[in-house]
DNA sequence: CGCATCCCTCAAAGCGCTTTGGCAAAGGAA
DNA sequence: TTCCTTTGCCAAAGCGCTTTGAGGGATGCG
């Protein structure tokens, strides 16, 4: 059933029965209920190509996720992410697109995006410390809104993130409180911008605490169980090993106690243990109330809503000045984290 | 830059552009490579959605998430199947769309991404052993493909799956091959079909080895870390505790080792973990020679990779008869599986 | 030279919707 | 009564593309 058939069905113009399903006000109450009812007897929905192509909105936001070649990880906060983001979209009728884009096609895929308009707006992932997309998205005049920041760049932008940098010298701070002098970090990917800031964090913690910075003790890359296990083993066998490890995410986190236990030592006594907690639905640390591991907490999930929400505003009102809100983050102490041994 | 732009710069008409671009035999090679070029310089696309209107073809592939209202958990594998399905979409030219919808609303959605046209086909997640949703495709003729299979459903249908029985069936044997006697199940769902083939599988090996089912050893959850943590602590206070546990989720097991070893108990040689494990990115159980847990392997991004070609296999011949395939798994055999303690 | 054939190109009709620009009928004011 | 506003509806023109049906020009054949 199309327009044409539903309109003919009523013995209205095409004209009439859209505006009347549309909410215009040329057409009275009495019409309105009338085509309202045969559109629900018939189950006429609007053809979603059709209807974009007259209005020249798509009614659908971007996803792009860069794939790099080398690094072939899918980011584990992702699907909570999407999660948060599509529930604002199905609230305002917009469709989610997914694209997977290896890095280097990165440009012309934007570019396209664009020029074949298949979506209204776009979320940008995992922004580098001067992340060329931001300039590009500018220039093309695609609203957009980035999930993080890009320190280095000077442009104006919508973004929405945590403050990674004070949530790490908090969660730094908490450590060095309890006393402890060696402490590791963890850190994702550092080219990478949350991962800056975090780094930044920590080292400022260190320096107010008196601390100081070890090259041994800083590690950097992909946040996997294993790398998390691998870094604590071996730092754990050096001739001064950290009593503490600021860790930048869960699962890494649980790589690092699994190297601590594994070398007979106790997590929470022996060494303690702070991460960064995304919040993921199926990686809830502890419950709410009693968590597991110490450190700071955000969740991911509304870091999504909030970007969903910021750039479906910033669709209906593209002149408006870039917006950008933080997420708040909690400290919260579990049983990872103790005084330093003596 | 449109259609009849490009087409007046090259004072051609838009029939012949078209035909030119789209590869139509009725256009002469020089002219052809004319407008290619033309094309490429003034970096012309044509418009998606006026292209989908006038072909019918709406070049995107849905993929429905159901959200439960309770239970609002994230499937973890999520992000690494739809990198292996946007792989194959993007070789041709398809977009993803991904929509999360609560389950109660899950038909009409169905019917309405049919009426409104903005999917050519759409891949069913997380069946459920009689999924209504088969009949509901199989009645709307939207081409679809199953990550799963649906027992109770005896209409036929197209999907990708792995062996779950089979699977489970030869992790256990592993470990009741190993002497355990007291062999524990921790589960998914079971009313999601997978979990339920994974539970007879495992029944099949108990009763095959001579052994007992003991419904204090077999639970089933959402697969969460704390879930595996909560049942394996309650299984070990028991008075005849297991000596052996069979996971479904390397996330989940991570849970199980975590309770084993707070019990002062040592996995692989006290207790033995076998576990399912979906070769996530981000979460790789140890190297490729040297796994850590033992149980069976299957890539999910592979699975993506199959479900993605399947279903656009049936998209551009949709009378075939319904095709389905298995994604191998294979046993592997970590540090965590031992002999049973005498 | 006339006619049929093939090759290349074009004008125009759709795809299903929204939206512009009327136009009659009804109602109100003078 | 006449004139002017609303009110409620409609016909038709797009949106940017593909595809049908047709035609002009060059070539080949008798």
């Amino acid at each position: 059933m199309n327009l044409k058939q539903l309109s003919e069905q009523l013995g209205l113009s095409q004209t009439t029965v859209s505006r009347a399903l549309n909410g215009y006000p040329e057409v009275s109450e009495k019409t309105r209920e009338r085509v309202r009812q045969a559109a629900l007897a018939f189950n006429y929905k609007p053809n979603t190509r059709a209807r974009s192509l007259a209005t020249g909105r798509a009614m659908a936001i971007g996803h792009v996720i860069p794939v790099s070649t080398q690094q072939e990880m899918v980011n584990p906060i992702f699907g909570d992410f999407v999660t948060g983001a599509g529930e604002i979209y199905s609230q305002h009728g917009y469709d989610m697109m997914l694209s997977l884009v290896p890095d280097r096609d990165e440009e012309s895929f934007y570019r396209d995006l664009k020029i074949k308009g298949n979506v209204d707006g776009i979320v940008v992932h995992s922004p580098s410390m001067d992340d060329p997309r931001i300039a590009l998205l500018n220039e093309l005049g695609l609203p957009y809104v980035v999930h993080g920041r890009a320190s280095s760049v000077t442009l104006p932008y919508s973004w929405v993130d945590v403050a990674n940098a004070s949530a790490f010298e908090e969660m730094t701070g908490h450590l060095a409180g309890l006393g402890h002098r060696r402490i590791a970090l963890i850190n994702g990917i550092e080219t990478l911008d949350f991962a800056h800031r975090r780094r930044r964090g920590f080292l400022h913690a260190l320096r107010d605490a008196g601390l100081e910075a070890d090259d041994d003790l800083m590690v950097s890359s992909d946040m996997t169980e294993s790398f998390g296990f691998n870094e604590t083993r071996r730092m754990l066998a050096l001739p001064n090993p950290p009593t503490a490890f600021a860790v930048a995410s869960l699962i890494t986190a649980l790589g690092v106690r699994r190297a601590i236990e594994q070398a007979g030592l106790t997590v929470g006594r022996d060494v303690s243990v702070a991460t960064f907690d995304d919040d993921l639905s199926y990686l809830r640390n502890g419950t709410e109330d009693a968590p597991v591991f110490s450190g700071v907490r955000s969740s991911v999930r509304e870091a999504g809503r909030r970007v969903g929400a910021i750039l479906l505003s910033r669709i209906s009102n593209p002149t408006a000045l870039p917006a950008s809100e933080m997420i708040p983050f909690r400290l919260v102490t579990g049983t990872t984290s103790g005084p330093a041994p003596s």
